[in-house]
DNA sequence: GCCTTTCTTGAGTGATCACTCAAATATATA
DNA sequence: TATATATTTGAGTGATCACTCAAGAAAGGC
């Protein structure tokens, strides 16, 4: 009967994920949002609701994403190699997106405000760690790191490092690339 | 001649610091401000001539603050030592300021904006990173750390690593301690 | 005491914030 | 083609933003 709507949500959330992952939550207004996403106010709201339920939807996508693109390496590298090619592998990816970690930024700009996107952005950092857990036992299981190794303790070192590289190349992307290799040698150490 | 302010201008910068520290430039209101620095609007102004200007100065002694910490340990207990020590320092000082670092996230939040204040943050980051660097050359004559380490490179790689700590420090105060723990132990290695 | 100078006060500024809604427009069915 | 139902549009909402300013209060010197 009626009309359809004229764009694909599902690009339209990649797009808006990309303006709150470098603006920041208060740095994205509804008018940066209408401009990148081109729909008028009327129909962002049909469309979304409110501005923090399209935030919501662009972080879970980032994470969800995130958890995917790791995965498929693992399964094609195998779990310790996919964990030593995962830093350099986020810094090449998408010139143009930002690179400190989405979920970590939502936190540290939400959670003094009692915001909801911050809980849901820790509930979010640990199922990281988790997946990152569950690829150090994996590569113990393959023989490929000492059966002594806490996974759960390299689990943790292995996201602050992340953390640590990817508040870096949002500043130098040379500097960026180096710490991922030496995080790479970090793990070949094991 | 006439009346003197009846305000601690230091005391005040201290306390604006740890609201901006948390809650960040756009988290910060002129209205947060006033509640906090018991300051109506005039006298604000009066003082500090606006909220960028104020926040300039917040960075500037938090900066300032850091780095002569950092400092005088090195005096008291050597290079290495203070290096080895630093991390767990910031997590046990202040237990109700924020833990992640102020530059970062000012760097973080601000300069996909094109504010100045990302750029004098950036500056800040990498004063620090020279004071690390500078530390670890120390080590080296000190005869504490291997001469064939480029403390360029291990500063690069510290302040990595203390970002990193610093952004768990926000979620998880003992898996903080327990990464400083190890940054410790990794340059006890070198 | 008075006068000068500064600090303090708080109502008020225009701009921008997230968001609303009714009218206009477009498409699929009949 | 006519009708029904949806999308698209953009002017407009009250709230809050950083900030201003004129009037009142307080503390010096005389």
């Amino acid at each position: 009967m009626p009309r359809k709507p004229s764009f694909d949500r599902d690009d339209l959330i990649n797009r808006a994920r990309d303006v709150f992952w470098s603006r920041g939550w208060a740095g994205t207004s509804l008018k940066d949002l209408e401009e990148t996403l081109k729909l008028k106010p009327g129909s962002f709201y049909a469309a979304f609701g409110s501005k923090d339920a399209l935030y919501e939807l662009a972080l879970e996508k980032y994470a969800e994403d995130g958890r995917a693109r790791l995965e498929a390496l693992a399964s094609e590298v195998g779990a310790l190699e996919a964990l030593k090619s995962h830093p350099k592998r986020i810094l090449d990816s998408d010139a143009n997106a930002a690179k400190a970690c989405m979920l970590a930024k939502t936190y540290l700009e939400l959670h003094t405000h009692d915001h909801p996107l911050a809980d849901r952005a820790d509930t979010l950092l640990s199922g990281m760690e988790t997946l990152f857990e569950d690829l150090f036992h994996r590569a113990q299981t393959d023989g490929d790191i000492a059966n002594d190794r806490d996974p759960k303790r390299l689990a943790r070192r292995y996201q602050s490092d992340l953390l640590g590289m990817r508040v870096t190349a949002e500043r130098s992307k040379p500097d960026a690339l180096a710490i991922a290799e030496e995080i790479a040698d970090g793990l070949s150490a094991l």
